[in-house]
DNA sequence: GTTCGTGCAAACCTTTTGCAGCCCA
DNA sequence: TGGGCTGCAAAAGGTTTGCACGAAC
């Protein structure tokens, strides 16, 4: 059923494509702990070094993105949706995309003579699900 | 000299009031390493174990808050400073503040039924100083 | 003197790396 | 068949914790 999907790096094994099948159908970022849970409870095996070394190889290739939020963990996206940011979940730690940019970057002075190449936003609070179970 | 200054925590001791006065010198975020290394070319000995303690209790005294950038270490800054956001230089790896906020959070659908209580921008890009010297 | 705080070391958590065996091309 | 890829385990960084000694009240 992988049969139309080209290889990630130089061999195309199974482990790779079931990572980032994983990834592609979350809701937003993955952690490669969530991955590695998601994989135990399915009938793969797959080593956690595997699935770091598959998160940075798939990111050098352009196909995933990282995002960092406030907790410790990396999570991972895909890297052809569209300009967005987070929302954290300080309950649950679930983390979601928030579509769209409220940022108003074209006031000149406002950078302080540095120049800005890239921006982050990261919400966070009580997310949609926790608000209703309270 | 540190007569009139108010206990942290249940008893005022010297690593305390040094670890503050560091944070509070700073002229943006600075991380546990940074505290230490400024400690090592002091006369001072304090355990990193203490300096990790130490802003922990100073966030939860409301004297401190974490900021934590693309890198993995946190970085503490007085909390008593107004609202304002970082940047990160990708050259140097220092971080500045960047005041105020350009955030429009008042549209309301925004949110995506999240609740939002704070959010966090982090710019990345080339500084001042690294600018002028390419 | 009692209790809290410190320093040291070990533990912990996330991520990376070394290596022998496996499997895709 | 050969070399990239995997799984395991050990190591590497940042942070936390346990414990006995020391210091603040």
């Amino acid at each position: 059923m992988s049969k139309a999907k080209k290889p990630i790096g130089q061999r195309n094994t199974k482990q790779r494509q079931v990572i980032l099948d994983i990834i592609q159908q979350a809701q937003g970022p993955v952690s490669v702990n969530e991955i590695a849970t998601q994989l135990e409870n399915s009938e793969h095996n797959i080593g956690i070094a595997t699935i770091y070394r598959t998160v940075n190889l798939l990111q050098e290739n352009q196909l995933l993105q990282c995002v960092r939020l406030q907790d410790a963990v990396q999570r991972y996206e895909p890297a052809n949706i569209p300009h967005h940011h987070h929302f954290s979940c300080r309950v649950c730690d679930k983390v979601y995309d928030i579509k769209g940019c409220f940022l108003h970057l074209h006031e000149p002075q406002l950078n302080e003579g540095h120049e800005i190449e890239s921006h982050e936003i990261t919400f966070s609070g009580v997310c949609r699900s926790c608000q209703e179970e309270s």
